[in-house]
RNA sequence: GCGGCUAUAGUUCAGCGGCAGAACGCCUGACUGUGGCUCAGGAUGUCGUGGGUUCGAUCCCCACUAGCCGCCCCA
């Protein structure tokens, strides 16, 4: 019979490498919340339509990479319906924020997740058709200081710190402003015009994107193509003169805060709601997929969805990408490559005798906060000292002598030494230090 | 979706057209309540799946599947 596996681009995530995962999520958490975000959990699968129309048509990630199904209707009373497992989640967050009218309160909503997302792609490192994302956004009617340049600058240093807590070494920062969706199609049209005569000179991708998709001409990482690059004209100047104001502001506040910034004229991002500023957090130590994270405004997204007026900005982190990053460097400095960390104590029961009062004994000492394991009567003391040693700082051995005279014996695994402690004392003498206990 | 590389023990990997290998890990060692280090033994495989060539295929050929790397795209 074929075992079954993980399906393609699905993995299971195990310990000890689970103990990265969680931590990093933590320090998200921390982080976020300093900044007065709070979290939302939105569904997993939505309608169709709220990608089709949020994340837009056209894109690839709608176009082709999307898991969507129909659900069929069951009963007379129900609808037929095309639902879609999330591709990313800033479509859900602002239909959430639509649907509970979260603006009508007149303040600024701070909102973050972490959750699994999903696209059919071909799977490589860094890349999974299921992966996990962190992101948050900043959403609000205007009046509540959603459109200020300041929010975008708040959300650039709030990452520039998450990326220094996570001790993430050599991020980059890139940043550019796309300008209204009006500057969009302007510069569109503009590029599309100034390709038509060097286009056939450019690589065959060049040579199609100039017609289905001019700003990804821009990201054209092929050598001879750059010169050519150079010449076309660049988005910055086909931004209207609030755009320019917005981005130069938001540049202002990143300068006063310190945040070190690269501005990236070419740099364009692959959703259709993003406006003015865009921005990517890169790492060297990726490989292809090079980018930690991404985002950008979206001021036009509620009114798309058919929501109010409701600017925001926001980004996606990758956190497989993240644990990838922190796995390289952890690699790199040998001693701090994580590994499963013993327990505090290790019971072993000398006979059958002693099982159930070495479960009593382990519920004890669990309750005062002790990481503890538990062996079995029928091992004996020599198998019971290799595994211990193996899993914990200490074994406590549990004897009948042990029991009649509740009196335990502790050998120390890092110093070798042995003692006898009794029960009252035993937590407390646990969680003294290992190193220079003289036990 | 396209191209290249890869698939052998729990793990990392050698190997060869003719009995399947190493290292690490695992198990057992005077069966009395003392581990680590060393020593002596031992177990472990549909050689990714399906076809083809051959007297004979883990090895050569084809297809499929999966993984890695790149393209594409993105986080």
């Amino acid at each position: 019979m074929a075992t079954l596996k993980a399906v393609r681009g699905t993995r299971d995530l195990l310990p000890p490498e689970t103990a990265l995962w969680n931590r990093i999520e933590q320090t998200a958490r921390q982080v976020f919340a300093r900044y007065n975000f709070g979290e939302i959990r939105t569904p997993i699968f939505e309608d169709t339509a709220l990608f089709a129309r949020g994340v837009g048509e056209e894109t690839d990630i709608v176009s082709k990479e999307m898991y969507t199904w129909e659900d069929r209707a069951r009963a007379q009373s129900e609808k037929a319906q095309s639902l879609t497992l999330r591709p990313e989640n800033t479509a859900g967050v602002v239909r959430a924020y639509i649907e509970h009218q979260l603006g009508e309160g007149g303040k600024l909503q701070k909102l973050y997740y972490i959750g699994p997302q999903f696209r059919r792609e071909r799977p490589q490192k860094g890349r999974y058709r299921q992966f996990w994302q962190i992101g948050a956004e900043a959403i609000g009617p205007p009046s509540s200081g959603s459109e200020s340049p300041l929010r975008d600058a708040e959300v650039l240093e709030m990452l520039a710190t998450l990326l220094d807590e996570l001790s993430i070494a050599g991020w980059r920062l890139e940043i550019n402003s796309v300008g209204s969706a009006a500057d969009r199609a302007r510069y569109n049209e503009v590029l599309r015009a100034a390709l038509e005569p060097v286009a056939p000179k450019m690589c065959a991708d060049c040579r199609r994107r100039a017609v289905t998709n001019p700003l990804r001409v821009l990201d054209c990482k092929v050598p001879e193509d750059q010169p050519i690059i150079e010449t076309l004209p660049k988005i910055g100047n086909s931004l209207d003169q609030e755009s320019k104001e917005h981005f130069a502001a938001v540049l202002a506040a990143l300068d006063a805060a310190g945040v070190p910034y690269h501005r990236n004229a070419r740099l364009v991002r692959g959703l259709d709601y993003y406006t003015r500023t865009t921005f990517e957090f890169t790492h060297g130590g990726l490989g292809a997929q090079n980018a930690l994270l991404g985002g950008g405004r979206y001021d036009g997204l509620s009114e798309a969805l058919g929501g109010p007026r409701a600017p925001g900005i926001g980004f996606a982190m990758g956190l497989d990408r993240l644990v990838l990053t922190l796995e390289a460097q952890q690699r790199a400095l040998p001693e701090t490559i994580y590994i499963d960390t013993p327990c505090d104590a290790y019971i072993a029961p000398l006979g059958e005798a002693q099982n159930a009062p070495a479960l009593a004994l382990a519920r004890e000492l669990r309750k005062s906060g002790l990481r503890v394991e538990i062996g079995d009567g029928t091992f004996r003391l020599k198998k019971s000292l290799e595994i211990a040693n193996k899993l914990a700082w200490r074994i406590v051995i549990l004897g009948e002598d042990e029991l009649k005279s509740g009196i335990v014996t502790v050998k120390n695994f890092l110093t070798g030494l042995q003692a006898k402690v009794s029960r009252e004392e035993l937590s407390a003498y646990l969680k003294g230090p290992v190193g220079r206990n003289p036990a």
